[in-house]
DNA sequence: AGCACGCCGACT
DNA sequence: GTCGGCGTGCTC
């Protein structure tokens, strides 16, 4: 027999399957969809079986070396998924089949010096083994050996290399402690002790009175005692041991109220009742539920997981990563229990892998997680929800660059299951296509609560600033929260900082701190007084002169959180702040630790960046206010207006969702803008048509769809002569409707000491573009081998800067 | 990617 | 000779 493999080498001229034979005591064993270590070329590799077949059309065949799983990572249906994910994304099959599968299940290698001999070596080498039989190969070019030495005693038999292959896969334990003799036998023992033996003595006391098994950890904390006592009895062999393998659990010491289902409301039955019709008669469509915040999305995404269940299915929820709360993991662990895998990047490596066996053996039926769990290795699965389905944390921004809606789609359609996309403000492209009737739409107007969308409230910081007022707190914003505060409520304060980071200016002079390898300003971080790089790891100490004009008036611009705090303080002293970012979160466990705080009322405001936009629910929450509101707005993004819209709606959500009534301030300097003043009035279809005229001038999606192919050199000429002759072959090989942009330098033209160069295409229908961008990338196989040039391709881009 | 192999120039 | 550097081509 004879097994298709693509092996883990990430390279464009190995990107085929690659044939073994299978060994006899193998036959039968391996099955496509399992990891295998095979030889290739001269080292062992680790590789994935994708097919059997029984013959070959190459005639000289090596032999699987290994298998490393009893059972297949990945079913059928995921083998083809990531040979289309592959194709769809230009990606390399490995690297499509690794982002579907945890990371512990990535390989590990290793090269090992083996001694095979007793006769005496060059010298530098009787060193290096320095007695031993098996040296790491790194050592050899720590101890500067000369690769001829090596390359010598290979020759002559007296030592060998060994090419390792490792799984990273660790199983978490747990040793229980049980006596191995009869009870008369301990009792024997004990009296057989000195008395000097106090502790053995009451270890065996106990397995006397108890002679079950008991976990190692209790026993020691029971009897006040260590492993030492315990392995005396042990090399006695009065106790053994033995190990039972656990799954870690993320969520161990947590008791989840049970909940049922709750009674839809009109509108809920009727967004109901196509999904359930779907679910009983396996059919499959896409539903896009476009609902208001608080018009009981979840609910619904609740009751249709229960019919799924109900049937003996499963379902994936995808939740983007940063609402994935633990208020979220309550509302799903809540109404099923223990059929919930949970998955996101808090977990650790280990947890991850065990909640991923945890659905690929079945004991779970319903997954919650991040984009990646779109790729759970369910083989029933009966539906796929895609919560807040327009946020871009679904589009993963390396390679494989997948979106998570379209696998999602694709599962859907192979599991002949319903697909629900769900957004208060769903993604344009989705609202489109729904508008088409390609998605089937269903619209929540109302809330469960009955109670109106917070009063929005825009402040023009024009007039603030005519008025005479330069801080960043509008008068009107100081005051609200202030009455806010004296009525015992909590406000949430939402700084959007993208673009507007904290950057180092000279008064004097104008000179601007830019990172050496990168063409971006530093941000300053005032906690170490550094000036750091956002793109390259580059940071220097915030200097006190100016290195252009050696002023000392060098002082940092824009407006971080941290400086956000320190103003709110000035100018609401009594007030108890909370501040949520990059930096006050980058603990594990800090994000939920600071929101238990505030929903403890701990503090009385909640300040923070984008990720306190999202998902949370706090009773006590009536004020919600908006720094800039327009800080994104004029980025050179075309999805900035869409962007904006949802940002505000988003946020808006977040106030008066219980019984207090909520409202909104939104600072900004163009209140006129329709993207921020149809968000204050929650119109969402007249910003969707306002913005789809915009889109159809400028020609972009849902009108068109992208491909971004950006070049990057050291080398600056190189880079602009790469990128001139894709333009150049894309123009030849595209129709004529078709637009190719550039080659233009990149937004940030230089990063990490890299050059970098673009081009956009537009496109309407190009069946062969892929493989026309394929062939010509081809052509700098060497170019990209030999110098360092890097093509990468992002076919429907999300973030263009 | 990572490795072997082969060619070349430099050095003891 | 011997050593080390680099370009080339291959991996079932």
């Amino acid at each position: 027999m004879i097994a298709n493999v693509i092996v883990d080498v990430p390279a464009s001229s190995i990107n085929q399957s690659f044939d073994y034979h299978i060994p006899e005591h193998f036959q039968g064993v391996i099955q496509p969809g399992m990891r295998v270590i095979v030889p290739f070329g001269s080292r062992n590799v680790m590789g994935f079986v994708t097919g059997l077949a029984h013959e070959s059309s190459h005639n000289k065949l090596k032999t699987i070396a290994e298998v490393l799983d009893l059972t297949p990572v990945l079913t059928d249906e995921l083998l083809e998924l990531g040979m289309w994910l592959a194709e769809d994304t230009l990606s390399l099959y490995i690297t499509a089949y690794q982002a579907m599968l945890p990371q512990v299940l990535k390989a590990n290698y290793k090269k090992e010096l083996e001694r095979l001999t007793d006769a005496s070596l060059p010298n530098q080498l009787e060193s290096l083994f320095a007695g031993r039989l098996v040296v790491p190969y790194d050592e050899l070019n720590d101890a500067g050996i000369g690769y001829h030495h090596v390359q010598k005693a290979i020759r002559q038999g007296d030592i060998t290399v060994h090419y390792l292959v490792k799984s990273r896969v660790t199983k978490k334990r747990i040793t229980y402690i049980k006596p191995s003799r009869d009870v008369h036998l301990l009792e024997e023992a004990y009296n057989d002790l000195s008395n000097r033996a106090k502790k053995q003595k009451e270890l065996l006391a106990y397995f006397i009175q108890q002679p079950e098994e008991i976990k190692l950890n209790s026993l020691l904390k029971k009897l006040g005692t260590t492993r030492s006592t315990v392995n005396t009895l042990l090399e006695k062999q009065l106790l053994e041991t033995s190990q039972q393998e656990i799954y870690r659990n993320p969520y161990d010491n947590q008791v989840f109220e049970r909940t049922e289902a709750l009674k839809l409301t009109d509108e809920q039955e009727k967004t109901m009742d196509p999904i359930k019709q779907d679910i009983k008669e396996e059919r499959h469509d896409v539903f896009l539920i476009h609902g208001v915040t608080g018009s009981g999305k979840t609910e619904i995404y609740l009751q249709a997981i229960q019919d799924v269940i109900a049937k003996g299915e499963e379902a994936i929820v995808l939740v983007p990563e940063i609402s994935l709360t633990p208020q979220m993991v309550k509302r799903f662990k809540g109404r099923f229990g223990s059929s919930v895998a949970v998955m996101h990047s808090a977990l650790s490596n280990g947890e991850k892998y065990d909640e991923w066996r945890r659905i690929q053996q079945k004991d779970v039926q319903v997954v919650v997680g991040a984009r990646s769990a779109v790729f759970a290795p369910f083989e029933n699965l009966g539906v796929l929800i895609i919560d807040e389905e327009h946020e871009n944390s679904y589009k993963q921004e390396d390679q494989p660059r997948y979106h998570a809606r379209d696998v999602a789609i694709r599962r859907g359609r192979h599991h002949q299951c319903p697909v629900i996309l769900g957004s208060a403000t769903p993604a344009l492209e989705s609202y489109a296509r729904a508008q088409k009737g390609v998605y089937q739409l269903a619209t929540l107007s109302k809330r469960t609560n009955n109670k109106a969308m917070p009063q929005m409230e825009l402040v023009d910081m024009r007039h603030e600033l005519h008025a005479g007022n330069r801080s960043m707190f509008s008068r009107s914003l100081k005051n609200k929260v202030e009455q806010c505060i004296s009525r015992g409520e909590q406000a949430v304060l939402l700084l959007n900082r993208r673009g507007y980071s904290t950057f180092v200016m000279c008064r004097e002079c104008g000179h601007v701190k830019e990172c050496p390898h990168c063409d971006i300003a530093l941000t300053f971080h005032k906690n170490s007084n550094q000036l750091k790089c956002h793109y390259c790891s580059y940071e220097e100490p915030m200097p006190t002169y100016c290195p252009s004009c050696n002023s000392e008036l060098i002082r940092f611009f824009g407006t971080g959180t941290q400086r956000m705090e320190e103003a709110l303080v000035q100018l609401i002293p009594q007030a108890r702040i909370l501040r949520m970012d990059v930096d006050t979160t980058r603990r594990k466990g800090a994000h939920e630790r600071l929101l238990n705080q505030f929903a403890n009322k701990e503090a009385d405001i909640l300040l923070g960046t984008q990720m306190i936009a999202k998902g949370l629910d706090f009773e006590n929450v009536t004020l919600v206010g908006v720094l800039t509101a327009d800080s994104m707005l004029h980025l050179p993004d075309f999805r900035s207006a869409e962007k904006t819209f949802q940002l505000l709606t988003q946020v808006s959500g977040r106030a008066g969702r219980h019984e207090l009534p909520g409202e909104v301030i939104v600072q900004t300097y163009t209140p006129e803008h329709y993207s921020i003043e149809l968000a204050s009035q929650y119109d969402y279809v007249r910003f969707y048509q306002n913005e789809m005229r915009v889109r159809k001038t400028f020609q972009y999606p849902p009108f068109v769809f992208l491909a971004l192919i950006t070049v990057s050199d050291e080398n600056h000429a190189a880079a602009a002569r790469a990128a001139q002759q894709i333009a150049k072959g894309l123009w030849q090989s595209v129709q004529t409707e078709t637009v190719v942009l550039g080659p233009t330098p990149s937004p940030i033209p230089r990063m990490k000491d890299r050059y970098r160069y673009q081009c956009m295409i537009k496109y309407k229908n190009e069946p062969n573009l892929r493989s026309s961008i394929h062939r010509l990338i081809a052509q700098f196989d060497d170019q990209m081998r030999k110098s360092n040039l890097q093509i990468t391709v992002d076919m429907q881009p999300y973030q263009l800067i």
